[in-house]
This record gives structure tokens, C-alpha cells and sequence, in this order.
DNA sequence: CCGGATCCGTCGCGATACTG
DNA sequence: CAGTATCGCGACGGATCCGG
């Protein structure tokens, strides 16, 4: 068991406003919140359909490790955002790309990217006053 | 310290392919997705300017304890997304309110929200063969 | 009613060593 | 080269108790 399932899906009706429970937003959004996800997927991105090893993209990402690469690469995998293709050599060559869905799924998140560079500055001088003010 | 500050920022340049550095965009994004505080923004949203306390708050939340609500909210407050009163009344009441940039941020959630939905059953089909291929 | 303080379990993530 | 296996830590979040 793990927390009861309570209500942490999010989606939005018809009229635009944002409602619980439509569908599972929540596995999706921690998936692309999680350290690493969206930072391969903007370098597979920046590749612009040139597949990329997973040693390059390794050095391409900076500072993630063997083991968090794997796994990130799987998961995105799993959710058809990235295609892993595999070459029977020795040594052996693994070439990742994202699929249309990936590609399309850097529209939201240029979208968000977009409000946040252009939201920093004043959020960064709310912080600042608000931990000054204790 | 806390992982020696890799390359974890993300950002989009002129072009509108993304780039790390440009602003810490990490910070925020954490905060997006931490459990409570898409959905408290969500509530506050609904209520179209109407200030919420801070039990109705939790009631129109679900399955959110006092303590992660407060938190969430303080953090909402510290960005500026959200704005708190305080009414020196027995017993206390405290209401909650979207700031302006509050609800602006709720553009680039819906567009994220969209995407979602859009893709979502595509995706828990492409995870159901994912998963039985082992 | 609205929180602060404390305790504690879980899990994401990093480090390291090993393999086909 | 591209992973897998194992260990351990630290942060997040839930439960509970207390306080103005």
C-alpha cells in the first residue's frame, strides 16, 4: 500500500479550469519532474534527429550517473517518448531518439519554460523579501 | 552541499530550443511538482477570486494533512503565487488567494494539462506492451 | 482554527563495483 | 560500451501531539 490513493490526479474540463480525477496527470508529471527526464529529453531534442549513444548523451547531459541515465532512458521509453535502438556489436552500441510523441511533448514544456524565465526575476525578489522578512 | 550544482537548470534560448543555464529553472519546476501545490492552486483557481480559508482549503484539496498544506501554501506565498491574510479574530482565520502571477501560471499548466490528456491513452497502451514484454 | 514541533518510514538518487 | 547489482544517505511527506 502507499498513501491511500488519494486525490492527486489533476486534469482540466471543458471550460478550461483544472479538475481532479479526468485522468492520471500525477504519474506522468513526477515522471517529467524527476531529476533527469527533461534534461535528456532536451538533448535528444537539440540532436534534431540524430540518434544519439548512450555514452554521448551521457557527457551531452553532464553529471548524471550510469544507473540514473538507464533508468531515466527506460521510463521514457516506456511512455513512447524515446525509442532505444540496440546493434547485436562488440562493443556493443545503443542509439536513443524521441518519437513524435517525445517532440510534441516539448511544446507544454517550452510553454512553461517560457513562464518561468519570464516570471524568475520577479519571483526571485519576492523570495528574497519574504525570507527577509523571516 | 548538496551534489556539487551539476547541470541541472534548463532553459530556451532565441531559437526556442532548450538550453541549461540560462535560469534556474530547476527550483521551480521541483516546487511545480511537489504533491500538493498543483492542486492547491488548482482550488484557488475554481474559486474565480473567491478567498478560501484555510480548512475549506484542505477540504476542497483531499487527503492533504495540516502540515503539508502549510508548507505548500508558505511556499506558494514565498514565490508570490499566492497571497495570505491573517485575521486577528478568536477563533484565528486565514484566507487564501491566487496572486496575479498565480493565476498566470495556470497558461502553461493547462497547456501541460493538455498534452496530457491528449496523450495519455496512447501512453498507458504503450506502457501496458512495455510491461508484458517484460 | 490554524498552524508549529517532533518522530519516523519511504524512496529517489548517488557511489561504487561488477559483467557480457 | 552499455548496462546491472548492491549499498547507503538525505529529503519528502504522513501521523501525531501540542499551543495561541
Amino acid at each position: 500500500m502507499k498513501g491511500e490513493a488519494v486525490n492527486v490526479d489533476i486534469s482540466i474540463d471543458a471550460a478550461g479550469s483544472i479538475a481532479p480525477d479526468l485522468c492520471p496527470v500525477r504519474p506522468l508529471l513526477d515522471r517529467m519532474a524527476d531529476k533527469w527526464s527533461l534534461l535528456v529529453i532536451a538533448r535528444l531534442a537539440e540532436a534534431r534527429g540524430r540518434r544519439l549513444r548512450f555514452s554521448e548523451l551521457m557527457r551531452a547531459v553532464g553529471g548524471v550517473s550510469q544507473r540514473m541515465l538507464t533508468t531515466t532512458l527506460r521510463n521514457l521509453e516506456r511512455d513512447g517518448l524515446v525509442i532505444r535502438e540496440v546493434f547485436a556489436e562488440v562493443p556493443p552500441r545503443v542509439e536513443y531518439e524521441l518519437t513524435e510523441r517525445g517532440k510534441s511533448f516539448l511544446i507544454p514544456v517550452r510553454t512553461l519554460i517560457g513562464w518561468l524565465e519570464a516570471n524568475w526575476p520577479d519571483i526571485q525578489r519576492n523570495r528574497e523579501l519574504y525570507d527577509k522578512n523571516e
